[in-house]
DNA sequence: TAATATACGGAGGTAGCCTCCGTTTTGCAA
DNA sequence: TTGCAAAACGGAGGCTACCTCCGTATATTA
């Protein structure tokens, strides 16, 4: 390799010495665009190379800003899960703990119910324990801790609740049929599982 | 409409004029087993192709008596589901019905923990509204919607129970990280469900 | 403007899916 | 038995998607 590397002048222990380049912000912008409306054109199965030919950039650019399809989905759906996690202290505020519990579980269907395709993805990642960073999955988690913690707190559940139990399940529920009623269906169970919580032991 | 039928001396309204070849059903078996095994040691993504490796049979076999991986997995977990399904009688012999059910639930809960592999066909097979034919989920809806109907009747829990909701919630309980501690997870939602389910009306 | 870190693009190797059709096997009738 | 047609087999091959690699292009910085 070169020989300079010895005198070693400026050594930064922070690399960040040029600020990113701009086409890359651009394109990353470009193919989650891509990605959202592909999703939902075609379907969680859209080739990662049709979303990069929708972009308009090449297969690899895609690959070095999302390694993983998950990834391009994370992507995509941040924002909205960033909304969800966002709602909760406006919720504590103005309502009970417990119900500001089961009103957010309302809105996880809603969310769902308008990117339906979330819930599968959100499902695979809470199955292999996801990555290191702040996934849209923690910020969800985060979200229904702090209301199931509330919740316990002011006494309007059991005390026996594993937030993430919660999350699984309300996944569940909203993973399935893409029927007309599944929403229905399940809110309904959201209601009957609201009425379990509220049983303090048994 | 059958009135022509008369002269129709030797009319097959059954056509089953041949008995089904011993290799058909020898190779049907064959890759049945070689699926269960390859699923265990492989997981759900098994290449069709090793699978019709290991059963020693072209793949082109394996397309013609499964059509699509789903029905792979649904010839292979079969007879799981099924003693599921026939569990019921007994159970309702034995308890009252709203014990009959919630034993049930937690009896879905230790099979889908031997086969894990099951939960996540279960759910895709519950999203599209499969098949025509009687496929394992139509067991499993029969089973719960009995253990359902009796419940009610018996006035141990709620009346506006749609056991495919329940069944779908289930299958979402039991659908996640592959922690050592999903099942008590899993059996800890269950109750609580129960408890929802408990409460008549509201 | 030159130098260089950064990013781009897409060809190409790999792998799985599924179909199609020539060959083989099996059941049945004579 | 034997002959033959129906039934089943096997796997080559076409297709599509995944993902990597590296030569080329471009944005930044000095």
């Amino acid at each position: 390799m070169s020989g300079a590397d010895q005198i070693d002048v400026k050594r930064k222990p922070t690399p960040r010495v040029r600020k990113p380049r701009a086409d890359s912000a651009r394109n990353r912008q470009l193919l989650i665009d891509a990605a959202k409306a592909a999703f939902a054109e075609v379907g969680l199965n859209v080739s990662l190379e049709e979303i990069a030919r929708r972009a308009g950039v090449g297969i690899g650019t895609l690959y070095r800003h999302f390694p993983t399809r998950e990834a391009v989905v994370e992507a995509v759906y941040r924002r909205e899960v960033e909304q969800l996690a966002e709602a909760v202290p406006q919720l504590l505020e103005t309502w009970p703990a417990g119900e500001a519990l089961h009103k957010w579980m309302h809105l996880f269907i809603d969310y769902i119910a308008t990117k339906r395709l979330i819930a599968p993805s959100l499902g695979a990642a809470v199955a292999r324990k996801s990555t290191l960073h702040t996934t849209s999955v923690e910020l969800i988690t985060g979200a229904i801790s702090t209301l199931v913690g509330r919740a316990i707190a002011s006494g309007a559940v059991r005390k026996d609740i594993d937030p993430s139990d919660l999350l699984r399940a309300m996944v569940g529920v909203s993973y399935g049929n893409p029927d007309a009623g599944w929403q229905a269906s399940a809110r309904r169970l959201i209601d009957i599982l609201m009425d379990g919580l509220r049983r303090k032991s048994r």
